[in-house]
DNA sequence: TAAATTTGTCTATTGATATAGACAACTATA
DNA sequence: TATAGTTGTCTATATCAATAGACAAATTTA
Protein backbone atom coordinates (compact mmCIF):
# COMPACT_ATOMS: atom_id res chain seq x y z
CA UNK A 1 0.00 0.00 0.00
CA UNK A 2 0.91 3.05 0.54
CA UNK A 3 5.46 3.87 0.56
CA UNK A 4 6.31 0.94 2.19
CA UNK A 5 9.81 1.22 1.73
CA UNK A 6 9.24 -2.53 -0.36
CA UNK A 7 8.02 -0.41 -3.03
CA UNK A 8 9.24 -0.78 -6.68
CA UNK A 9 8.17 2.18 -8.68
CA UNK A 10 10.53 4.90 -9.35
CA UNK A 11 9.71 6.89 -12.42
CA UNK A 12 12.11 7.90 -15.28
CA UNK A 13 12.24 11.14 -17.27
CA UNK A 14 9.45 12.26 -15.46
CA UNK A 15 10.61 16.16 -15.08
CA UNK A 16 11.33 14.61 -11.21
CA UNK A 17 15.06 13.72 -10.58
CA UNK A 18 15.11 9.72 -8.97
CA UNK A 19 17.28 11.64 -6.14
CA UNK A 20 14.42 13.43 -5.26
CA UNK A 21 11.75 10.81 -5.94
CA UNK A 22 13.87 8.34 -3.07
CA UNK A 23 14.03 11.19 -1.33
CA UNK A 24 10.39 11.43 -1.00
CA UNK A 25 9.96 7.85 -0.58
CA UNK A 26 12.16 7.33 2.16
CA UNK A 27 10.45 10.17 4.08
CA UNK A 28 7.25 8.71 3.49
CA UNK A 29 8.63 5.77 4.90
CA UNK A 30 9.59 7.44 8.35
CA UNK A 31 5.96 9.22 8.34
CA UNK A 32 4.14 5.70 8.30
CA UNK A 33 6.35 4.34 11.03
CA UNK A 34 8.58 2.07 9.20
CA UNK A 35 11.61 3.82 10.42
CA UNK A 36 11.76 4.56 14.04
CA UNK A 37 14.11 7.17 15.41
CA UNK A 38 17.57 6.54 15.37
CA UNK A 39 16.99 3.15 13.47
CA UNK A 40 19.36 2.57 10.88
CA UNK A 41 18.18 3.04 6.77
CA UNK A 42 19.22 0.24 4.96
CA UNK A 43 23.06 0.45 3.34
CA UNK A 44 23.33 2.37 0.25
CA UNK A 45 24.15 -0.29 -2.12
CA UNK A 46 20.80 -2.70 -0.58
CA UNK A 47 18.96 1.18 -1.54
CA UNK A 48 20.18 1.39 -4.69
CA UNK A 49 19.52 -2.36 -5.69
CA UNK A 50 15.80 -1.98 -4.30
CA UNK A 51 14.96 0.65 -6.07
CA UNK A 52 17.21 -0.26 -9.33
CA UNK A 53 19.73 2.47 -9.41
CA UNK A 54 23.27 3.24 -9.02
CA UNK A 55 24.71 3.91 -5.52
CA UNK A 56 25.46 7.39 -5.85
CA UNK A 57 21.74 8.28 -6.79
CA UNK A 58 20.77 7.09 -3.64
CA UNK A 59 23.80 9.19 -2.02
CA UNK A 60 22.28 12.26 -3.47
CA UNK A 61 18.85 11.32 -2.14
CA UNK A 62 20.46 10.80 1.82
CA UNK A 63 22.77 13.90 0.97
CA UNK A 64 19.29 15.82 0.41
CA UNK A 65 17.85 14.66 3.89
CA UNK A 66 20.61 14.71 5.70
CA UNK A 67 20.90 18.46 4.62
CA UNK A 68 16.90 18.45 5.69
CA UNK A 69 17.75 17.62 8.71
CA UNK A 70 16.25 14.17 8.70
CA UNK A 71 18.65 11.49 8.52
CA UNK A 72 22.33 11.57 9.85
CA UNK A 73 24.91 9.55 8.23
CA UNK A 74 28.18 8.37 9.82
CA UNK A 75 30.87 7.06 7.76
CA UNK A 76 31.70 3.37 8.66
CA UNK A 77 28.83 3.22 10.73
CA UNK A 78 25.36 3.84 8.62
CA UNK A 79 22.87 6.20 7.97
CA UNK A 80 19.90 7.18 11.11
CA UNK A 81 16.62 8.81 11.58
CA UNK A 82 16.74 11.95 13.22
CA UNK A 83 13.18 13.20 12.62
CA UNK A 84 10.06 12.29 14.52
CA UNK A 85 7.13 11.20 12.37
CA UNK A 86 4.57 13.58 10.82
CA UNK A 87 2.77 15.88 12.96
CA UNK A 88 -0.92 15.31 12.74
CA UNK A 89 -2.66 18.44 12.42
CA UNK A 90 -6.57 18.45 13.46
CA UNK A 91 -9.47 19.65 11.31
CA UNK A 92 -12.71 19.94 12.67
CA UNK A 93 -15.62 22.87 13.43
CA UNK A 94 -13.06 23.97 15.71
CA UNK A 95 -10.04 24.12 14.80
CA UNK A 96 -7.51 25.24 16.63
CA UNK A 97 -3.70 25.95 16.21
CA UNK A 98 -2.43 24.95 19.84
CA UNK A 99 -5.10 22.75 21.48
CA UNK A 100 -4.89 20.48 18.01
CA UNK A 101 -1.15 19.92 18.96
CA UNK A 102 -1.17 19.27 22.53
CA UNK A 103 0.71 16.26 23.21
CA UNK A 104 2.28 15.57 19.82
CA UNK A 105 5.07 18.29 20.86
CA UNK A 106 6.50 19.93 23.69
CA UNK A 107 6.12 23.38 22.31
CA UNK A 108 3.86 25.34 20.02
CA UNK A 109 3.17 28.94 19.10
CA UNK A 110 2.09 31.11 16.33
CA UNK A 111 3.87 33.97 15.32
CA UNK A 112 2.43 37.16 13.35
CA UNK A 113 5.00 37.94 10.21
CA UNK A 114 3.22 40.91 8.66
CA UNK A 115 -0.63 42.28 8.71
CA UNK A 116 -1.80 45.02 5.92
CA UNK A 117 -5.03 46.65 5.28
CA UNK A 118 -5.58 45.87 1.41
CA UNK A 119 -8.96 45.70 -0.60
CA UNK A 120 -10.85 42.82 -0.69
CA UNK A 121 -10.24 40.19 -3.60
CA UNK A 122 -12.73 38.19 -5.46
CA UNK A 123 -11.98 34.76 -3.52
CA UNK A 124 -11.59 36.72 0.19
CA UNK A 125 -14.76 39.19 -0.31
CA UNK A 126 -16.68 36.12 -1.32
CA UNK A 127 -15.70 34.18 1.53
CA UNK A 128 -16.74 37.00 3.73
CA UNK A 129 -19.54 37.95 2.42
CA UNK A 130 -18.43 41.99 1.11
CA UNK A 131 -18.17 43.56 -1.70
CA UNK A 132 -14.71 43.54 -3.61
CA UNK A 133 -12.62 46.12 -2.88
CA UNK A 134 -14.31 46.83 0.70
CA UNK A 135 -11.59 47.04 3.01
CA UNK A 136 -10.17 44.04 4.94
CA UNK A 137 -7.15 43.63 7.21
CA UNK A 138 -4.71 40.58 6.26
CA UNK A 139 -2.61 38.85 9.05
CA UNK A 140 0.13 36.60 8.03
CA UNK A 141 1.10 34.21 10.51
CA UNK A 142 3.52 31.21 10.84
CA UNK A 143 2.63 28.20 12.96
CA UNK A 144 5.99 26.28 14.92
CA UNK A 145 6.19 23.46 16.94
CA UNK A 146 9.09 22.79 18.68
CA UNK A 147 10.79 25.28 16.36
CA UNK A 148 10.05 24.01 13.14
CA UNK A 149 7.70 25.74 11.02
CA UNK A 150 4.48 23.56 10.13
CA UNK A 151 2.34 26.22 8.69
CA UNK A 152 2.06 28.80 6.92
CA UNK A 153 -1.05 31.23 7.12
CA UNK A 154 -2.58 34.34 5.53
CA UNK A 155 -6.18 35.01 7.55
CA UNK A 156 -8.09 38.21 6.33
CA UNK A 157 -10.86 40.09 8.30
CA UNK A 158 -13.40 42.68 7.83
CA UNK A 159 -11.67 45.67 8.52
CA UNK A 160 -14.62 47.85 10.21
CA UNK A 161 -15.30 45.37 12.24
CA UNK A 162 -12.09 44.28 13.31
CA UNK A 163 -10.15 47.45 13.38
CA UNK A 164 -6.88 46.69 15.19
CA UNK A 165 -6.76 42.65 15.62
CA UNK A 166 -3.20 43.31 14.27
CA UNK A 167 -2.53 44.76 17.16
CA UNK A 168 -4.19 42.49 18.97
CA UNK A 169 -2.82 39.28 17.21
CA UNK A 170 0.74 40.71 17.79
CA UNK A 171 0.09 41.13 21.75
CA UNK A 172 -1.46 37.65 22.55
CA UNK A 173 -0.25 35.24 19.59
CA UNK A 174 -3.92 34.20 19.12
CA UNK A 175 -6.58 34.03 16.30
CA UNK A 176 -8.92 32.57 19.44
CA UNK A 177 -7.64 35.72 21.87
CA UNK A 178 -7.83 38.09 19.46
CA UNK A 179 -11.64 37.44 18.18
CA UNK A 180 -12.70 37.14 21.38
CA UNK A 181 -11.49 41.15 22.09
CA UNK A 182 -14.05 41.97 19.56
CA UNK A 183 -16.98 39.70 21.50
CA UNK A 184 -16.10 36.52 19.49
CA UNK A 185 -16.51 33.42 21.85
CA UNK A 186 -17.05 31.09 19.23
CA UNK A 187 -16.39 30.07 16.14
CA UNK A 188 -16.84 27.34 14.18
CA UNK A 189 -15.22 26.29 10.81
CA UNK A 190 -18.15 27.03 7.94
CA UNK A 191 -15.52 25.35 4.72
CA UNK A 192 -12.67 23.79 4.00
CA UNK A 193 -11.29 23.20 0.20
CA UNK A 194 -7.96 21.08 0.34
CA UNK A 195 -5.27 20.83 -2.56
CA UNK A 196 -1.81 19.90 -3.15
CA UNK A 197 1.12 21.29 -4.68
CA UNK A 198 4.67 21.71 -5.42
CA UNK A 199 6.28 24.17 -3.05
CA UNK A 200 6.75 27.46 -5.12
CA UNK A 201 10.13 30.03 -3.92
CA UNK A 202 7.96 31.64 -1.16
CA UNK A 203 7.09 28.56 0.60
CA UNK A 204 10.87 27.22 0.54
CA UNK A 205 11.14 30.69 2.36
CA UNK A 206 8.43 30.52 4.83
CA UNK A 207 8.05 27.00 5.68
CA UNK A 208 11.93 26.28 5.68
CA UNK A 209 12.04 23.80 2.92
CA UNK A 210 14.17 22.38 0.51
CA UNK A 211 13.10 22.63 -3.60
CA UNK A 212 10.83 19.82 -4.51
CA UNK A 213 8.98 19.70 -1.68
CA UNK A 214 5.21 19.24 -1.31
CA UNK A 215 2.91 21.59 0.49
CA UNK A 216 -0.66 20.80 1.39
CA UNK A 217 -3.07 24.05 1.00
CA UNK A 218 -6.60 24.64 2.44
CA UNK A 219 -8.59 27.45 1.61
CA UNK A 220 -11.23 27.89 4.61
CA UNK A 221 -14.16 29.99 6.32
CA UNK A 222 -14.83 30.60 9.58
CA UNK A 223 -18.13 31.59 10.89
CA UNK A 224 -19.81 32.68 14.13
CA UNK A 225 -21.96 30.12 15.63
CA UNK A 226 -25.22 31.45 13.70
CA UNK A 227 -23.41 31.83 10.58
CA UNK A 228 -21.85 34.94 10.44
CA UNK A 229 -18.76 35.16 8.35
CA UNK A 230 -15.66 36.29 10.42
CA UNK A 231 -12.19 34.91 8.71
CA UNK A 232 -11.19 33.66 5.29
CA UNK A 233 -7.94 32.42 5.31
CA UNK A 234 -5.22 30.12 3.37
CA UNK A 235 -3.01 27.91 4.87
CA UNK A 236 -0.08 25.80 3.85
CA UNK A 237 1.51 23.24 5.39
CA UNK A 238 4.63 21.23 4.65
CA UNK A 239 2.97 17.22 3.55
CA UNK A 240 6.95 16.26 4.27
CA UNK A 241 6.13 17.25 7.90
CA UNK A 242 2.48 17.74 8.52
CA UNK A 243 -0.70 15.12 8.03
CA UNK A 244 -4.18 16.69 8.56
CA UNK A 245 -6.56 14.39 10.56
CA UNK A 246 -10.38 15.52 9.91
CA UNK A 247 -11.71 14.78 13.05
CA UNK A 248 -15.14 15.65 14.77
CA UNK A 249 -17.09 15.24 11.22
CA UNK B 1 -1.48 33.95 -3.17
CA UNK B 2 -2.12 30.42 -4.60
CA UNK B 3 -0.71 29.86 -7.77
CA UNK B 4 -1.78 33.00 -9.79
CA UNK B 5 -0.01 32.67 -13.43
CA UNK B 6 1.52 35.88 -12.40
CA UNK B 7 4.05 34.16 -9.59
CA UNK B 8 7.51 34.22 -9.75
CA UNK B 9 8.81 31.39 -8.27
CA UNK B 10 11.02 28.64 -10.18
CA UNK B 11 13.17 26.45 -8.11
CA UNK B 12 16.59 25.85 -10.36
CA UNK B 13 18.27 22.68 -8.76
CA UNK B 14 15.23 21.09 -6.93
CA UNK B 15 15.33 17.76 -8.10
CA UNK B 16 11.77 18.85 -10.08
CA UNK B 17 12.47 19.88 -13.54
CA UNK B 18 11.47 23.54 -14.23
CA UNK B 19 9.45 22.23 -17.46
CA UNK B 20 7.57 20.41 -14.36
CA UNK B 21 7.38 23.21 -12.59
CA UNK B 22 6.01 25.41 -14.97
CA UNK B 23 3.43 22.76 -16.36
CA UNK B 24 1.73 22.67 -12.65
CA UNK B 25 1.64 26.42 -12.09
CA UNK B 26 -0.05 26.43 -15.37
CA UNK B 27 -2.24 23.55 -14.27
CA UNK B 28 -3.19 25.43 -11.45
CA UNK B 29 -4.12 28.56 -13.15
CA UNK B 30 -6.59 26.58 -14.83
CA UNK B 31 -7.99 24.79 -11.92
CA UNK B 32 -7.67 28.16 -9.89
CA UNK B 33 -10.20 29.38 -13.25
CA UNK B 34 -7.68 32.12 -14.37
CA UNK B 35 -8.40 30.62 -17.53
CA UNK B 36 -11.59 29.83 -18.65
CA UNK B 37 -12.41 26.89 -21.24
CA UNK B 38 -11.06 27.37 -24.95
CA UNK B 39 -9.03 30.40 -23.58
CA UNK B 40 -6.22 30.93 -24.72
CA UNK B 41 -2.36 30.76 -22.79
CA UNK B 42 -0.25 33.43 -22.82
CA UNK B 43 2.42 33.06 -26.16
CA UNK B 44 5.15 31.26 -25.67
CA UNK B 45 7.79 34.09 -25.20
CA UNK B 46 5.87 35.78 -22.78
CA UNK B 47 5.46 33.02 -20.53
CA UNK B 48 9.26 32.42 -20.90
CA UNK B 49 9.95 36.09 -19.82
CA UNK B 50 7.65 35.75 -17.14
CA UNK B 51 8.63 32.66 -15.25
CA UNK B 52 12.59 33.79 -16.33
CA UNK B 53 13.35 30.46 -18.99
CA UNK B 54 13.71 29.71 -21.97
CA UNK B 55 11.10 29.70 -24.64
CA UNK B 56 11.82 26.04 -25.12
CA UNK B 57 11.40 25.06 -21.79
CA UNK B 58 7.89 26.66 -21.52
CA UNK B 59 7.65 24.19 -24.83
CA UNK B 60 8.50 21.28 -23.19
CA UNK B 61 5.74 21.73 -20.19
CA UNK B 62 2.93 23.09 -22.80
CA UNK B 63 4.22 19.30 -24.84
CA UNK B 64 3.44 17.39 -21.98
CA UNK B 65 0.50 19.08 -20.78
CA UNK B 66 -0.67 18.27 -24.72
CA UNK B 67 0.10 14.82 -23.99
CA UNK B 68 -1.77 15.01 -20.82
CA UNK B 69 -4.95 16.05 -23.01
CA UNK B 70 -4.97 19.67 -20.77
CA UNK B 71 -4.30 21.78 -23.47
CA UNK B 72 -4.51 21.91 -27.28
CA UNK B 73 -1.56 23.98 -29.25
CA UNK B 74 -2.62 25.07 -32.98
CA UNK B 75 0.14 26.51 -35.12
CA UNK B 76 0.51 30.20 -35.84
CA UNK B 77 -2.62 30.46 -33.80
CA UNK B 78 -1.99 29.94 -29.78
CA UNK B 79 -2.14 27.44 -27.59
CA UNK B 80 -5.72 26.57 -25.98
CA UNK B 81 -7.30 25.01 -22.68
CA UNK B 82 -9.19 22.52 -22.85
CA UNK B 83 -9.72 20.75 -19.63
CA UNK B 84 -12.59 21.94 -17.02
CA UNK B 85 -11.79 22.70 -13.26
CA UNK B 86 -11.37 20.52 -10.89
CA UNK B 87 -13.90 18.80 -9.61
CA UNK B 88 -14.21 19.27 -5.64
CA UNK B 89 -14.79 16.20 -4.48
CA UNK B 90 -16.60 16.53 -0.68
CA UNK B 91 -15.50 15.15 2.52
CA UNK B 92 -17.54 14.73 5.58
CA UNK B 93 -20.03 13.13 7.73
CA UNK B 94 -21.53 11.49 5.02
CA UNK B 95 -18.84 10.93 2.10
CA UNK B 96 -20.88 9.42 -0.77
CA UNK B 97 -19.32 8.73 -4.27
CA UNK B 98 -21.69 9.56 -6.41
CA UNK B 99 -24.26 12.14 -4.56
CA UNK B 100 -20.93 14.38 -3.87
CA UNK B 101 -20.40 15.15 -7.37
CA UNK B 102 -23.77 15.40 -8.63
CA UNK B 103 -23.90 19.04 -10.49
CA UNK B 104 -20.62 18.81 -11.26
CA UNK B 105 -19.94 15.79 -13.97
CA UNK B 106 -22.61 14.43 -16.20
CA UNK B 107 -21.49 10.99 -15.45
CA UNK B 108 -19.97 9.12 -12.83
CA UNK B 109 -19.57 5.65 -11.63
CA UNK B 110 -17.03 3.00 -9.10
CA UNK B 111 -15.71 0.29 -10.82
CA UNK B 112 -14.69 -2.92 -9.24
CA UNK B 113 -11.19 -3.84 -10.13
CA UNK B 114 -10.24 -6.58 -7.89
CA UNK B 115 -11.21 -8.49 -4.82
CA UNK B 116 -9.44 -10.76 -2.34
CA UNK B 117 -9.69 -12.20 0.99
CA UNK B 118 -6.56 -11.64 3.17
CA UNK B 119 -4.89 -11.05 6.40
CA UNK B 120 -5.73 -7.87 8.34
CA UNK B 121 -2.36 -5.66 8.23
CA UNK B 122 -1.53 -3.87 11.75
CA UNK B 123 -3.36 -0.61 10.70
CA UNK B 124 -6.19 -2.28 8.90
CA UNK B 125 -7.06 -4.21 11.97
CA UNK B 126 -6.06 -1.28 14.47
CA UNK B 127 -9.04 0.48 11.67
CA UNK B 128 -11.71 -2.14 12.21
CA UNK B 129 -10.79 -3.23 15.51
CA UNK B 130 -9.93 -6.71 14.95
CA UNK B 131 -7.18 -8.50 15.67
CA UNK B 132 -4.22 -8.47 13.72
CA UNK B 133 -4.19 -10.97 10.93
CA UNK B 134 -8.15 -11.56 11.23
CA UNK B 135 -9.28 -12.61 7.74
CA UNK B 136 -10.57 -9.17 5.94
CA UNK B 137 -11.86 -8.47 2.08
CA UNK B 138 -9.83 -5.92 -0.06
CA UNK B 139 -11.98 -4.22 -2.80
CA UNK B 140 -10.07 -2.06 -4.83
CA UNK B 141 -12.36 0.06 -7.16
CA UNK B 142 -12.02 3.54 -9.21
CA UNK B 143 -13.92 6.05 -9.35
CA UNK B 144 -14.67 7.58 -12.84
CA UNK B 145 -16.76 10.92 -13.59
CA UNK B 146 -17.09 11.66 -17.33
CA UNK B 147 -14.66 9.06 -18.46
CA UNK B 148 -11.82 10.09 -16.17
CA UNK B 149 -10.29 8.54 -13.64
CA UNK B 150 -10.89 11.31 -10.36
CA UNK B 151 -9.91 8.15 -7.52
CA UNK B 152 -8.84 5.00 -6.37
CA UNK B 153 -9.48 3.78 -3.33
CA UNK B 154 -8.93 0.56 -1.41
CA UNK B 155 -11.44 -0.43 1.23
CA UNK B 156 -11.47 -3.63 3.79
CA UNK B 157 -14.37 -5.05 5.56
CA UNK B 158 -14.55 -7.81 8.23
CA UNK B 159 -14.81 -10.86 6.22
CA UNK B 160 -17.26 -12.80 8.68
CA UNK B 161 -19.26 -10.25 8.93
CA UNK B 162 -19.39 -9.02 5.40
CA UNK B 163 -18.69 -12.32 3.70
CA UNK B 164 -19.71 -12.07 -0.50
CA UNK B 165 -19.85 -8.19 0.08
CA UNK B 166 -17.05 -8.44 -3.11
CA UNK B 167 -19.95 -9.96 -5.09
CA UNK B 168 -22.67 -7.70 -3.92
CA UNK B 169 -20.66 -4.67 -5.29
CA UNK B 170 -19.26 -6.52 -8.77
CA UNK B 171 -23.24 -6.46 -8.84
CA UNK B 172 -24.73 -2.77 -7.66
CA UNK B 173 -21.47 -0.61 -8.49
CA UNK B 174 -22.12 1.05 -4.89
CA UNK B 175 -20.61 0.65 -1.38
CA UNK B 176 -23.66 2.04 -0.07
CA UNK B 177 -26.05 -0.30 -1.87
CA UNK B 178 -23.62 -3.26 -1.28
CA UNK B 179 -23.83 -2.19 2.66
CA UNK B 180 -27.11 -2.01 2.60
CA UNK B 181 -27.63 -5.36 1.70
CA UNK B 182 -25.80 -6.22 5.17
CA UNK B 183 -28.20 -4.71 7.10
CA UNK B 184 -26.07 -1.44 7.05
CA UNK B 185 -29.02 1.41 6.18
CA UNK B 186 -26.28 4.99 7.66
CA UNK B 187 -22.80 4.94 8.10
CA UNK B 188 -20.87 7.55 9.12
CA UNK B 189 -17.50 8.73 8.33
CA UNK B 190 -15.67 8.36 12.16
CA UNK B 191 -11.75 9.56 11.04
CA UNK B 192 -9.96 10.75 7.58
CA UNK B 193 -5.77 11.44 7.57
CA UNK B 194 -4.90 13.38 4.61
CA UNK B 195 -1.59 13.57 2.93
CA UNK B 196 0.13 14.54 -0.22
CA UNK B 197 2.73 12.61 -1.97
CA UNK B 198 4.47 12.45 -5.63
CA UNK B 199 2.61 9.69 -7.60
CA UNK B 200 3.94 6.43 -7.52
CA UNK B 201 4.09 4.01 -10.86
CA UNK B 202 1.08 2.47 -9.40
CA UNK B 203 -0.52 6.04 -9.25
CA UNK B 204 0.46 6.56 -12.74
CA UNK B 205 -1.35 3.55 -14.05
CA UNK B 206 -4.57 3.73 -11.66
CA UNK B 207 -5.47 7.58 -12.40
CA UNK B 208 -4.15 7.28 -15.53
CA UNK B 209 -1.15 10.65 -14.96
CA UNK B 210 2.01 11.68 -16.07
CA UNK B 211 4.95 10.91 -14.41
CA UNK B 212 5.66 13.67 -11.43
CA UNK B 213 2.21 14.46 -10.79
CA UNK B 214 0.94 14.58 -7.33
CA UNK B 215 -1.47 12.45 -5.35
CA UNK B 216 -4.01 13.00 -2.47
CA UNK B 217 -3.79 10.36 -0.13
CA UNK B 218 -6.89 9.75 2.70
CA UNK B 219 -7.33 7.13 5.21
CA UNK B 220 -10.79 6.66 6.25
CA UNK B 221 -12.64 4.77 8.91
CA UNK B 222 -16.20 4.49 8.43
CA UNK B 223 -18.58 3.66 11.62
CA UNK B 224 -22.11 2.68 11.84
CA UNK B 225 -24.10 5.63 14.14
CA UNK B 226 -23.59 3.60 16.86
CA UNK B 227 -19.89 3.50 16.59
CA UNK B 228 -19.30 0.06 15.24
CA UNK B 229 -16.23 0.19 12.61
CA UNK B 230 -17.43 -1.48 9.43
CA UNK B 231 -14.87 -0.16 6.95
CA UNK B 232 -11.21 1.24 6.40
CA UNK B 233 -10.72 2.73 3.22
CA UNK B 234 -7.15 4.30 1.59
CA UNK B 235 -8.43 6.55 -1.43
CA UNK B 236 -5.79 8.15 -3.59
CA UNK B 237 -7.27 11.41 -5.93
CA UNK B 238 -5.25 13.39 -8.63
CA UNK B 239 -4.39 16.72 -7.44
CA UNK B 240 -4.31 18.21 -10.41
CA UNK B 241 -8.06 17.24 -11.42
CA UNK B 242 -9.49 16.79 -7.45
CA UNK B 243 -9.73 19.12 -4.72
CA UNK B 244 -11.25 17.92 -1.60
CA UNK B 245 -14.30 20.17 -0.34
CA UNK B 246 -14.12 19.60 3.65
CA UNK B 247 -18.06 20.10 4.49
CA UNK B 248 -21.13 19.58 7.34
CA UNK B 249 -17.77 19.52 9.43
C1' DT C 1 -1.23 41.49 -50.07
C1' DA C 2 2.11 42.59 -46.71
C1' DA C 3 3.27 42.61 -41.94
C1' DA C 4 2.90 40.98 -37.45
C1' DT C 5 2.11 37.23 -34.41
C1' DT C 6 2.42 32.65 -33.02
C1' DT C 7 3.71 27.74 -33.01
C1' DG C 8 7.01 24.18 -35.07
C1' DT C 9 11.68 22.49 -36.17
C1' DC C 10 16.55 22.43 -36.38
C1' DT C 11 21.51 22.93 -34.70
C1' DA C 12 24.77 23.83 -31.09
C1' DT C 13 26.36 24.38 -26.35
C1' DT C 14 26.27 24.17 -21.31
C1' DG C 15 25.11 22.30 -16.88
C1' DA C 16 22.59 18.95 -14.04
C1' DT C 17 21.40 14.09 -13.55
C1' DA C 18 22.63 9.28 -13.55
C1' DT C 19 25.74 5.38 -14.29
C1' DA C 20 30.16 2.87 -13.58
C1' DG C 21 34.17 1.53 -11.23
C1' DA C 22 37.86 2.00 -7.95
C1' DC C 23 39.59 2.95 -3.67
C1' DA C 24 40.05 5.51 0.85
C1' DA C 25 38.33 6.10 5.62
C1' DC C 26 35.95 4.63 9.42
C1' DT C 27 33.41 1.20 12.49
C1' DA C 28 32.21 -3.07 14.42
C1' DT C 29 33.17 -7.77 15.06
C1' DA C 30 35.11 -12.44 14.62
C1' DT D 1 44.40 -7.69 14.66
C1' DA D 2 42.51 -8.99 10.56
C1' DT D 3 38.19 -8.87 8.10
C1' DA D 4 33.77 -7.55 6.65
C1' DG D 5 30.59 -3.93 6.19
C1' DT D 6 29.64 0.77 5.69
C1' DT D 7 30.05 5.72 4.21
C1' DG D 8 33.15 9.19 1.66
C1' DT D 9 35.72 10.70 -2.42
C1' DC D 10 37.50 10.64 -6.94
C1' DT D 11 37.49 10.06 -12.14
C1' DA D 12 35.11 9.16 -16.38
C1' DT D 13 31.18 8.82 -19.40
C1' DA D 14 26.42 9.08 -21.15
C1' DT D 15 21.94 11.09 -21.10
C1' DC D 16 18.57 14.55 -19.83
C1' DA D 17 17.43 19.42 -18.95
C1' DA D 18 18.00 24.11 -20.21
C1' DT D 19 19.86 27.91 -22.96
C1' DA D 20 20.68 30.32 -27.38
C1' DG D 21 19.77 31.57 -32.01
C1' DA D 22 17.85 31.06 -36.51
C1' DC D 23 14.32 30.21 -39.57
C1' DA D 24 10.05 27.69 -41.38
C1' DA D 25 4.96 27.27 -41.30
C1' DA D 26 0.50 28.73 -40.22
C1' DT D 27 -2.80 32.29 -38.82
C1' DT D 28 -4.52 36.81 -37.99
C1' DT D 29 -4.52 41.68 -38.74
C1' DA D 30 -3.54 46.06 -40.96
Amino acid sequence: MVGRLAADSIERRSGVSLWRQIADKILQAIAIGDFTENAALPPEVALAERYGVNRHTVRSAIAALVQEGVLRAEQGRGTFVLSRKRLSYPIGARTRFSTGLQGQTSERHIVLLASSIEPASQRVAEGLGLARGAEVIRLETRGEADGRPVSRAAGWFDARRFAGIDAAMAETGSITASLARFGIDDYLRQSTVLSARHADAADLADLDLQPGAIVLVTVAVNVTPDGQPIQFSESRFPAERVELKLSAL
